[in-house]
Parts: C-alpha cells; sequence; structure tokens
DNA sequence: TATTGTTATACTCTATAACTATA
DNA sequence: TATAGTTATAGAGTATAACAATA
C-alpha cells in the first residue's frame, strides 16, 4: 500500500504514534475505566487542589466549555468534586475525591508499565530525545 | 500550574503536541473543510486508486466501521467515488473524483506551509529526527 | 465459513454561541 | 465590562454488535 507523501508529513507520523499508544493505552489500561485525557485531568488536579476549571481550561489549552465536559464526566464517576471556591463565587475548586485519590494510586504504576511497553521499541536515551523534541513543539515549556 | 508526572509520560507529551499541531492545522488550512484524517484518506486513494474499504481500514489501523463513517463523509462531500469493485462484488473500489483531485492539489502546498511553520521552534535535522522516532514509535514500517 | 460493507448504538473529545451569576 | 461556569447544539472520530450479500 502506497502511502504516498503521507510518510513525509510530520503531523501523520504524530498521528499514527498517538494511535498506537491509545490503542496500547485502552488495551492494558482501559480496564481502569479512564481515558489518557481524563487520567491528565486527575493527575493535574492531584498535583494543584482547589484548582479552576478556568485556570485548568487555560493550562490544558481547550475551552472551558470543553473541558466542562469532561470534569463532568469524572464527577458523574465519583473520581471529583466540585467544591465552591472560598475566594470567588463564580468558580469551583476541584478536587480528587477519596475515590478518584485511589484510583489514581492504581493508575500509576500501570501506566509507568504501559509507558514502558509501548514504547520498548526505543532505547532510553530515544525516548528522552522523543519527549523533549515533542515538548519543544508543543511549546509547552 | 503543577503538571506533576504528566511531562515525563511520552503519551502526555504526544497529546500536547497532536494538539497543538491539530489546532494549526485548523486555523491554516481548516478553510478548505477537511480534516487531517481526512487528508490522509485523500493522499492514500490518491496514490492507490480503487483501493478497498478494508485494505484501507487494515492500513490505517482503524475499524471497517470506523473507516465508513469517515469515507462516507469524504462521499457525501463530493470528494471521493465508491466504484463497484471489478474483481469482487462485495467490495467497493475507492476512486476520487475530479473534485477531490483537485481539492487535493489545493491542500499540498497548503500542508507543507502549515507543516513548516507548525515546526518551526525545530531545526531541519531535529524534524527529521522527530519524524523517525515517531515511525519506529507507531511500528509503520 | 469467512469477508465486505452497512447500520444501529454509544461514548469521548472538541468547538461555538447564548445564557446566568458574579466580579 | 469582563470572567466563571453551564447548557444547547453540532460534528469528527472511534468502537462493538448484528446483519445482508458475496466469496
Amino acid at each position: 500500500m502506497d502511502r504516498g507523501i503521507l510518510p513525509t508529513l510530520l503531523g501523520y507520523q504524530l498521528r499514527r504514534a498517538q494511535q498506537r499508544m491509545f490503542q496500547h493505552f485502552a488495551a492494558s489500561v482501559g480496564d481502569l475505566g479512564v481515558t489518557p485525557g481524563q487520567v491528565g485531568l486527575l493527575v493535574m488536579i492531584g498535583a494543584n487542589p482547589g484548582v479552576s476549571q478556568a485556570a485548568l481550561a487555560k493550562a490544558l489549552g481547550v475551552e472551558r466549555a470543553s473541558l466542562g465536559e469532561t470534569v463532568g464526566r469524572l464527577v458523574a464517576g465519583g473520581h471529583l468534586q466540585r467544591r465552591p471556591s472560598p475566594v470567588d463565587r463564580r468558580s469551583h475548586a476541584l478536587h480528587l475525591t477519596a475515590g478518584g485519590e485511589a484510583l489514581l494510586e492504581r493508575l500509576l504504576p500501570r501506566i509507568r508499565e504501559h509507558e514502558t511497553a509501548a514504547a520498548a521499541r526505543l532505547s532510553a536515551q530515544e525516548r528522552s530525545t522523543l519527549r523533549r523534541l515533542l515538548r519543544r513543539l508543543a511549546g509547552d515549556e
């Protein structure tokens, strides 16, 4: 099957690599019932208890409404709480529930295994190079 | 904002980089009305006229039903045709329409500009290294 | 029996626009 | 005026399961 110019396109290679990582994640961590994006949210809120949805949306580069949807799913799943902000009555302070913290504890070792297995084709140095180039590309600083 | 362990995860950096590329694509090529995934399909079909949906799904690593949805959108948009296969009456032979070919001609230079601009943070050599590592990670041969 | 394509159903992610409550 | 959050609406992408037609 001829892929034409696709292999020369960074965007295509990124999509393919991410698709592969997602499928590996689903097969190896999916039984815990969360997606990679939801894991990101849980980690961020765990590291910044009380953060607002607007601050989180800005940090993750998505719209407030989009983030609200994802937060809503995690609230419905019992992993997150929206508490009233002590300083701004428009705002919600996001916190992990006890269940959310327990889930995160179970997730972390599973995710490390998944990462190692999914990137087994690359050496430790190559993985490090790849992370560095991706971070520069994303402008995540 | 503390990102916790996220920056150490390849999956997170991939998601962020892809999100950035997607947003840049949408802003710079989106006026032509196609998504990156649809471009991939148009390029593949342009390079392999008459290919079947099943063969395409396998090459792209998605389910037949999922690919059928995307093909259906491009057919509805007038960019693709499903013709009867000359050798297997179960199968469709996919072809670009004249409009699809014209669209692809307009897309290619725009995509090259988009790729260059979106990856401006990286040197030519770094972009090449990144493509190579991503291809290895994706197992795309 | 196996494969090709379709349909039905469902879920995640994402966005824009309009709304409210509050700052 | 501007911001935080929600809701309504929409579209893309993905998947599984069941089905008809064909191999």
